[in-house]
DNA sequence: TTAGTATTTAGATGTTTGTCTAAATAAGGT
DNA sequence: ACCTTATTTAGACAAACATCTAAATACTAA
């Protein structure tokens, strides 16, 4: 999921699909690289679960999986281990005390 | 910083780090690659902003930057538009209509 | 000032990634 | 059936990336 949210283009995609789900032609109007690009954007951002897709006759319609924002935001406050105990103020590694 | 993050020995070194800081050779020992790889994914956290330094006689000590977890969250928070309007039941296409 | 420890820089290498064009697939309309 | 529109797959390619070894730098201590 990191690795999908990596790039800036996946990114902006993502805020263009937070304001509404929209077919891949139409997010593709909104950028200067090639549909089969996109179209591979998309396949990654699927793969991280980030988007859903449903077919509407011959378009195919992206809408964001919010679902995945909750868990996006819980691993990275898992990283920093907000809430937690002694993280504020780091000690000193065994091996640097002088 | 998503960057930064979407490697998983850097994200493995930022849980490291959040339960203390330590030195960049005590960061080394959890792991099984060379210790100017390592160096190299310290320079890219502390590009990122994610990590700081400071030098303790001939070892350079390594702490989480836990400020920036709140503008990576909150990044994260805009790019799904959370607490925002018509995010939850998207319209279709203006060109999917049948 | 020489030796030892800790870390970074340099340079090389194989892999992954983002992009492209051309062709294939999918669905509808005439 | 055939043509048009929408999207994806295939294959190629250059740039970026993670890794390595060897050498350089930074600091301490004898």
């Amino acid at each position: 999921m990191f690795k999908a949210l990596s790039d800036p283009t996946r990114r902006e995609i993502l805020k263009i699909l937070a304001t509404g789900s929209s077919s891949a032609g139409d997010v593709a109007s909104h950028f200067d690289i090639s549909k089969p690009s996109l179209s591979h954007h998309f396949s990654i951002l699927k793969q991280a679960n980030l988007v859903r897709t449903r077919r509407e006759a011959q378009t195919i319609i992206y809408s964001l999986n919010s679902s995945v924002l909750e868990d996006a935001t819980r691993v990275l406050m898992d990283i920093f281990s907000v809430g937690d105990e002694q993280n504020s103020q780091p000690e000193v590694s065994h091996e640097a005390k002088r």
